[in-house]
DNA sequence: CGTAGACCCTGCGCGC
DNA sequence: TGCGCGCAGGGTCTAC
């Protein structure tokens, strides 16, 4: 099974590199590639050498490393994106280069914080953080699943006169961030509602379901990670995504786990999408 | 503007 | 056993 990096891997990995990062400081900057998804800007990557990393958070599926302010002002920021494949780990000293490594930060620890990714849908880049609310990449992000202003009513006032099924609804991005393809499939299903519905006829009921679901899908994916892969960051640097337990995803032909129904597939937007035909309306 | 489809890329699983 | 093919998916761009 395919485990992707979704929100509450990039989540998880945040808490763990939470506990080992702030404090340590970035002696040398290996850019090692030319770039992911878009060119590494290696001058400003370099710029973090010397710099003490202050704090991590996210932001939809990106991760943010904080570094301290400096004398003349504001601090940097690290932005890395995961995109299909990507890691973002913690190695020793002594662990040789691994394939697909593209971006190594050397710590004063004698560790090094490296950027895996074979497929190279990734992005990494430093940026003044006062800048980060304007950057492109991030100013036109939809709602936090964890937001208290996510709700039913949010999603039927963005959906308007939408056209098109509720589940590519679900995964846009500009609307709601972090449900990609799996936990769209696993929102839905919670939710009893087909992915194909038409925006339209969903009702405030089930917009209300359908939010409570996403949350509490992403939610129980977080705390399974946590609980199940303690060194998600800090391994060997070969530790994997977790796995967690999935209802619908990738079981065409499987019984669902409500009713027993076999699980059907069908493809919407280029995607693969699984589903119970008999629990979902 | 909203929607649909192409595209980026490599690894893996499958069939022959 | 080995090889080639198709699929997988997040985000962004283009076309309509």
């Amino acid at each position: 099974m395919p485990a992707m990096p979704e929100l509450p891997e990039v989540e998880v990995l945040r808490r763990s590199l939470e506990r080992l990062l702030p404090g340590r400081r970035i002696e040398q900057v290996d850019v090692r590639s030319p770039g992911l998804r878009e060119p590494f800007d290696a001058a400003a990557l370099s710029s973090l050498a010397g710099q003490r990393i202050a704090g991590l958070r996210r932001r939809a599926k990106y991760l943010f490393v904080d570094f301290e302010a400096g004398q003349e002002g504001g601090g940097l920021t690290l932005v890395v994106h995961l995109g299909m494949s990507g890691r973002f780990t913690l190695a020793p000293a002594e662990e040789p280069t691994a394939k697909h490594e593209h971006l190594a930060f050397l710590l004063d620890s004698g560790q090094r914080l490296r950027l895996v990714d074979p497929r190279r849908f990734g992005l990494a880049f430093a940026a003044p953080t006062a800048t980060l609310d304007a950057d492109p990449h991030l100013a036109s992000l939809g709602i936090e699943p964890a937001d208290a202003g996510f709700h039913g009513g949010f999603f039927q006032q963005r959906a308007g006169r939408r056209k098109g099924p509720v589940k590519t609804f679900l995964m846009n991005g500009q609307i709601v961030v972090g449900v990609g393809n799996i936990y769209a499939c696993e929102s839905l299903w919670r939710a009893r509602i087909h992915p194909a519905r038409p925006v339209a006829t969903l009702k405030k009921r089930a917009w209300q379901t359908l939010a409570d679901s996403v949350r509490a899908v992403l939610d129980q994916a977080i705390a399974e990670g946590g609980t199940t892969l303690n060194d998600f960051a800090d391994g060997e640097g070969n530790a994997g995504y977790f796995q967690v337990s999935l209802a619908v995803y990738d079981r065409e032909g499987e019984p669902c786990p409500r009713c027993a129904k076999p699980i059907e597939r069908l493809v919407q937007a280029n995607r693969s999408t699984f589903f119970c035909p008999r629990c979902q309306r």
